[in-house]
DNA sequence: CTACAACTTCAAGTCCACTTGAAGTCAAGG
DNA sequence: CCTTGACTTCAAGTGGACTTGAAGTTGTAG
């Protein structure tokens, strides 16, 4: 096996080496020290920091997958079933968003259509969490008197 | 016009009063004070704040929306003109991460697929802009030694 | 009139993901 | 051997979006 230094591990990568630095004090990647105290990165942490990048573009925050990638291998290719394991949660998580992003879309597709600004009827302005909890709906949130509609 | 007290505009659209407060400082919206220094908000600071969280829902910065919030009055509903320039910009921005998170999930679906690690092949290791610019593609994030592949 | 919840300001704190700077050490080419 | 660039640690800074706390004031129900 052969070693990279921090600045081989920033290039390749494309992560800066105090981003790699931080990564390691998070223990999310490791590396063995020279005589003279630097760091030597096996190879592996160039999938392991592609990974970091590819979960941080889904939205996983460090922490997360600090505990993630707990389960890989530092040093070698993690194994086909670690892999797919990892992937498909991704993917689930990922489905989930892109779900939640196209509701917001055709929301807003709706409210781009009729123009309105009441909103009675317009689910981009109903906030959900917050205002379900108190059982009110959209008008709970908008308001309900005609000063705030454009009628059409 | 009536007017609502900070409390009720946060009971009202699900936001703290001291997010309020803070909004306030960053111009994103206004109020009156009464005698006593209180806020009173007008009625279309609530469509005004469901603004903000959908924006915000949609991955725009409070600095972003600032701008495009001051371009709508602060105390009464916007023109269908106004809304519409406003929406039709978000629904293309989001449109276009809604893209880019499929094109994610279709790279994560051949992972799985394949169920490989090589990922020669694999667009998820290969984070673009970074490695773009110095024109390697995917091979020179991932190292090109059969150490770091399982073979299919 | 009094209690008490709701409000006020201002400074400081929090969380996340890093980056920057200072002061010093290591490694490789000439 | 010497220079130079790449590395080391540690503390502090950044930025976005707020939250928290302290100390004091206002508004309203009883």
């Amino acid at each position: 096996m052969d070693w990279l230094t921090i600045g081989e591990v920033a290039s390749r990568s494309g992560v800066a080496t105090s981003a790699l630095r931080f990564y390691e004090t998070k223990e999310l990647i490791e590396s063995e020290r020279t005589e003279g105290n630097q760091r030597r990165y096996p190879r592996a942490t160039l999938r392991r920091v592609a990974l970091i990048r590819a979960g941080q573009e889904i939205g996983i925050s460090l922490a997360e997958l600090g505990e993630a990638l707990s389960t890989l291998p530092h040093d070698k290719t993690p194994s086909k079933s670690d892999w797919q394991k990892l992937s498909r949660s991704w993917r689930r998580r990922l489905d989930a968003q892109i779900e939640e992003m196209m509701a917001l879309r055709d929301e807003l597709t709706d409210c781009i259509g009729c123009g309105c600004l009441s909103l009675k009827s317009c689910a981009i302005f109903n906030p959900g969490d917050a205002a379900s909890t108190l059982g009110t709906g959209p008008r709970y949130l908008m308001g309900d008197d005609s000063e705030d509609a454009i009628r059409h």
